[in-house]
DNA sequence: TCCGCAAGAGCAAACGTTTGCGCAAACGTC
DNA sequence: GACGTTTGCGCAAACGTTTGCTCTTGCGGA
């Protein structure tokens, strides 16, 4: 083997493996020299400790297991990267695996990530959140050895499945109070995912917020849709269809609304003239199209960092809990008043 | 310990642990009978081997490190979501890291990965790529415990550090001359980010197009940038002050031509015709762009799966090489014809 | 002088696998 | 019936750490 053990060292320092342990680990009963002596000697010839030997005695791999269901979801991107700079902040790695929005595979992603020992499971996007509680290598655990599990934008589901999210509902709500201040009373609303918690705490809010408003409540207003930027794109032949047409139109994210948004161009519909859209992420992606998007900013970085953190608290034993933090409206120019106001 | 282990299945099976290891990965000095009464056994007590402990014998952990400059960047994105799929298709786990494009980040992200024994490593967009022929636990093992490092889009660095790219060179060259049979005579390019392979290659690539089209070689026309939305953007401005501007521009990648193309929508400068724009990457959003974006692609999926088997190929032993996969225009309508053409 | 205690370091077990080797029984061959 | 071969399985070492316990030495106090 090429790579040096920590019993090399020992040899060439005359000492037992144990004590060249302790002293790289600071532990107090060994004398300063040795120690110094010890720790130029690793210096020296480049040791780096096996964390998979350390892991296999600790139990400890310091490693978080993240499974998301697309990187390719800017939303997802920028909240795994949040995740990524909290966990190396905190000297942990991420093994990382996709869902591709399918929950069977989810699950067998996260199974797999949990036979090479992560610390915890953090899920972006999950599909099949209350399975977590069943995985019976969760479930059978000791209250001490259980591993914690995140979920994002999601509820939590047991004690010590945990959830950080955005409150989304008021986030739609306010995207709709906005577009009826303007002056629309006819707003539609691009659903996301099916069975997703956000898609339907978002649809809750424009529920709530059209009631509020005393805003036209046709069924007809909520469309289906995936959160992708397809859906956005075949949505607007829907949205023209209904008799009247919307003049405004809330998307479950900026992917959606940007589809949209090009369909919109494509076809000659202006907007915000001749219809308002507004998309809910704020990706980086939003401020630069044409128009520039009106949207719902999501604390995306933070909510990775932030799952992160809730994680190791929890493996710290501290009694951790879901969070929810806040986002708010960032109003660029694809919303206005509809042009057949008043 | 909550988790059943093989000496458990061991225990109640009445065997040696050894046999319970054979009878589970097929060895063939296993009867029929026991081999099915233990893998029912372990099926009934959901045993799930320690990948750690197996790790720590074989010195293979299933695992590839990748490090990544930033997952925010949709092309880098994309690229992961291959190499993810098939190092789960070849029963890999992918440890992931991010270098937020600072070469000393990279590097350390890289060593960090290494001390949890990843079995190969694959890093997109390195900003540092000849640091890996020096890292000592590297160069220092045996040619037959090296550990194989991929690079993408950029050169092969010695023997065992492998390169899959795409030919940049003639990407850019495909893309100028295209913009050049359109008739424009004064094209001007945004390069990518500072020592960058691939900007370096795109920028020859646009460097021999417009001497074998005979086309404006001002040096002015080059301009700086580092493949974000911003420089996009940015570069609007300074492409108008150029006399005279020039009548279209090939851009490092799509980030920095939406920049552009949103700079040029505020602006009111009309795009395709008052200025022609194309792209690089043919991420998914390009599509979806007003106008759409005429860009190169590149097979940014094609090329994350061909890293983890290049990879998983060198660990095999067998010879891998450097490859090359090649890229094609796809016209979209964001170039065209120069206005003041003839 | 003897005892107790603290400091410093080593021994060995443990973590959960894999695997080379050995051993016994069964089997086939002449 | 003796002998070689195959079949089936167990023993024990090994992977590189960590850590509870033990052992030795030196020192201070009685």
């Amino acid at each position: 083997m090429s790579q040096v053990s920590i019993v090399d060292i020992a040899r060439l320092a005359q000492v037992s493996p144990s004590t060249v342990s302790r002293a790289l680990q600071g532990h107090p009963r060994i004398s300063a020299e040795r120690r110094a002596a010890i720790l130029a000697l690793a210096e020296e010839l480049g040791y780096r400790p096996s964390q998979v030997a350390r892991s296999l005695v600790t139990g400890r791999s310091h490693t978080l297991g993240v499974v998301v269901s697309d990187v390719t979801d800017p939303f997802v991107a920028e909240v795994l990267k949040g995740a990524e700079m909290a966990a190396r902040d905190a000297g942990y790695r991420l093994l990382f695996a996709m869902s591709n929005r399918n929950p069977a595979q989810e699950i067998e992603a996260a199974e797999a990530l949990l036979d090479y020992e992560v610390d915890g499971l953090i899920v972006i996007s999950s599909r099949a959140p209350d399975r977590y509680a069943r995985l019976s290598r969760l479930r059978d655990a000791g209250k001490e050895h259980r591993i914690p599990v995140v979920l994002l934008n999601h509820a939590q589901v047991d004690e010590f499945i945990y959830s950080v999210k955005m409150d989304s509902e008021s986030g739609a709500r306010m995207a709709v109070s906005y577009l009826s201040q303007l002056g629309h009373r006819r707003i539609a609303f691009i659903s996301g995912p099916r069975g997703g918690r956000s898609s339907s705490e978002r649809l809750a809010g424009y529920r709530r917020a059209v009631l509020e408003h005393g805003l036209d409540a046709s069924p007809e207003l909520v469309i289906g849709g995936a959160g992708l930027l397809e859906d956005g794109w075949e949505t607007l032949a829907v949205l023209l269809a209904l008799k009247p047409p919307p003049t405004a139109v809330l998307c479950y994210n900026d992917l959606s609304a940007i589809g949209l948004l090009a369909a919109a161009a494509q076809t000659g519909v202006h907007v915000p003239d001749a219809l308002s859209v507004v998309g809910y992420d704020n990706i980086p992606l939003s401020a630069y199209t044409t128009p520039p998007l009106t949207t719902v900013e999501q604390p995306k970085e933070a909510m990775g960092r932030t799952a992160v953190k809730v994680c190791l608290r929890a493996l710290a034993g501290e009694p951790a809990t879901t969070t929810v933090l806040s986002g708010q409206l960032v109003v660029r120019s694809s919303a206005a008043a509809p042009a057949r106001a008043q």
